[in-house]
DNA sequence: GCCGTTTTCGGCCCGACTGTTTTCAGTCG
């Protein structure tokens, strides 16, 4: 038996037809076998269980956009290390070649003809072709793109290309921004767009959609916005600007009429827009930004609203979190979207830091009445292990006693957040773990020393009730550990142990497609902000997006029920 | 190379922009 560990992860599998797609096309290979292994690499790599495993046992085909062809390969990376036709092609086409790709403004044709016609391969190569003007010599190629092959080689490939910045960053500010100018007497509808629109976990821009009775004087109200920095452009009908902390904002003012079809262009994703115009065609229809065109009647239909866009096209609405083209379109086509949960169905909190912690900066009367003024029932206190030795967690838990005379019906729970050893074993004994609420077991060292093994073994701990922040990454920072989450989730359905999605900013984890592998697989999964601050409980709204995009339902959301309901389901 | 509420063959999203061109190919999102 091949353990899981040594199969090709699927992000290598991913990048093994990224690049072969990139070979094939400098080949002048058909471009929809192109478009298909781009395709199968991005289903790859949004595929939360290891698509090797799949292949192996012949269920990668039932992925969209993987057939026969393509799981074979899969099965010849993980025998040979390679994909055959990945290596063949690497034998025909010269190394350099494919970071040409990376610079704006050349393609895989343009390339291909530096390639044949000057013998250019490397980027030194295309550098001194360019200040020769040599490019110029090509049939299309001027000297305006010699300019811009310098000036992207200047900077360096991939230059210039702003880097994902994590939602937590950008999302306050775009949703000040729609505020404000909803406020603006010029305004008629407001709405973000784009990824942050989607709440993906990063971005790279953050787009605003507008309808306005005089465009000019909105676009106007954008850019004197008091958070923008610096305004790059500037018309009527669109702007762009960048904050102080370097984000970068995109105002368009549209039509009213087209208000719906364009915000659902926008809001993407492109992999979702694709699929659904294609399914469109299908269906006798030509969906764009400014319409959606019966082909045989020529009638084109606009409105103002997304929701009719969906309806006219015969699908259920799809809520922008679901819009990654994963099943949501044949959903959606079917009405059977999952009735998402909302942040107004969190109950309680089960993760929270107070100064019984050293990096806590709220007492636990301060972190209570905050989550009581939230709406909430309940909250468990969940201090590191590591300040609570010496009989410190038993003057907690008497502390935690007098708070919850006081405060009830409200209740604080009295629990914990044990320390996952490097030896994989916690750093509370089982004795002080039995007469706590609330057990969470989290990494916070040596991620890269067998952290499926430990984790598993704190699974099995039978006071634990939770695994903390699962793969320990920080968003922008710190990979996550490599965990096989198929392994844990099985566990965590044996032993009654739940999972939870972490809502700190940086930390979003169980990212979105492993939420999504513990929902299908039945598991119980928590919301919990992890605040360490009165302020942090608000996390829990990205906590709750992440839950959306991995299509959970309050059902599924643990914290979603009462302490009462929770411990009868524990047993 | 994938896929099917017309199809197992013959299709495969749509439009904007750019640079080079007198009508378009390539690139991008």
């Amino acid at each position: 038996m091949v353990t899981a560990t040594r199969l090709p992860s699927n992000g290598v599998l991913a990048d093994q037809l990224d690049l072969l797609a990139d070979l094939s096309e400098l080949l002048g290979d058909q471009g929809f076998r192109v478009t298909a292994y781009r395709r199968a690499a991005t289903r790859i790599r949004e595929t939360p269980g290891s698509v090797a495993e799949m292949a192996l046992v012949g269920t990668a085909k039932e992925l969209q956009g993987i057939g026969k062809t393509i799981e074979d390969k899969i099965v010849e990376a993980v025998r040979d290390g390679e994909m055959s036709a990945l290596r063949k092609r690497r034998e025909q086409v010269p190394e350099g070649l494919v970071a040409f790709l990376r610079l704006p403004g050349l393609g895989p044709k343009t390339t291909a003809r530096i390639w044949h016609e000057l013998g250019v391969t490397t980027l030194e190569g295309l550098r001194e072709a360019a200040e020769a003007e040599r490019l110029r010599t090509l049939p299309g190629l001027g000297a305006r793109s010699e300019e811009k092959i310098l000036e992207a080689l200047r900077k360096g490939a991939d230059g210039g290309a702003p880097r994902r910045t994590p939602l937590g960053v950008g999302l306050p500010a775009v949703l000040e921004a729609v505020e404000t100018l909803r406020g603006h007497p010029a305004a008629i509808r407001v709405s973000e767009a784009g990824s942050v629109r989607r709440r993906r976990e990063s971005f790279r821009d953050l787009d605003l959609i507008a309808t306005a009775t005089d465009p000019g004087a909105l676009t106007k109200a954008f850019v004197q916005l008091p958070l923008v920095a610096e305004v790059v452009a500037h018309g009527d009908s669109k702007a762009t600007a960048i904050s102080g902390n370097g984000l970068r904002f995109d105002l368009r003012v549209v039509p009213p009429e087209s208000f719906g079809n364009l915000l659902q262009h926008f809001t993407g994703s492109k992999e979702h827009n694709v699929a659904l115009r294609e399914d469109a065609v299908r269906r006798g229809f030509s969906v764009s930004e400014y319409g959606v065109t019966t082909v045989d009647t020529g009638e084109v239909f606009t409105t103002g609203d997304e929701e009719e866009v969906y309806a006219h096209l015969g699908y259920q609405f799809i809520p922008p979190e679901l819009r990654e083209n994963t099943g949501e379109l044949e959903a959606a086509r079917q009405g059977k979207l999952p009735s998402l949960v909302e942040l107004g169905d969190l109950k309680g909190d089960l993760h929270a830091h107070s100064t019984w912690s050293s990096d806590g900066k709220a007492t636990l009367e301060e972190m209570a009445l905050a989550a009581r003024a939230r709406g909430y029932r309940y909250l468990a206190m969940t201090d590191h292990s590591h300040y609570l030795r010496d009989g410190r967690l038993e003057l907690q838990a008497a502390a935690i006693a007098e708070l919850n005379g006081r405060l009830a019906p409200f209740r604080v729970l009295h629990g914990i957040e044990a320390n996952i050893r490097a030896d994989g074993g916690l750093d509370v004994s089982d004795a002080a773990l039995e007469g706590l609420d609330w057990v969470i077991a989290s990494v916070h060292t040596s991620f890269d020393k067998n952290p499926t093994e430990r984790i598993l073994e704190a699974v099995e701990n039978p006071h634990v009730d939770c695994i903390g922040h699962l793969t320990g990454r920080k968003l922008s920072r710190r990979e996550g550990a490599d965990v096989d989450v198929e392994r844990v989730v099985e566990r965590c359905l044996a032993t009654r142990t739940v999972l939870e999605i972490d809502s700190q900013p940086d930390r979003l984890d169980l990212r979105d497609v492993h939420a999504r592998l513990a929902g299908e697989a039945g598991l119980p999964v928590c919301i919990d902000s992890d605040a360490h601050s009165v302020g942090a409980l608000d996390y829990v709204e990205y906590g709750v997006a992440v839950a959306r995009r991995a299509w959970l339902t309050k059902e599924q959301i643990l914290n979603t029920r009462t302490w009462a309901q929770i411990e009868k389901m524990r047993g």
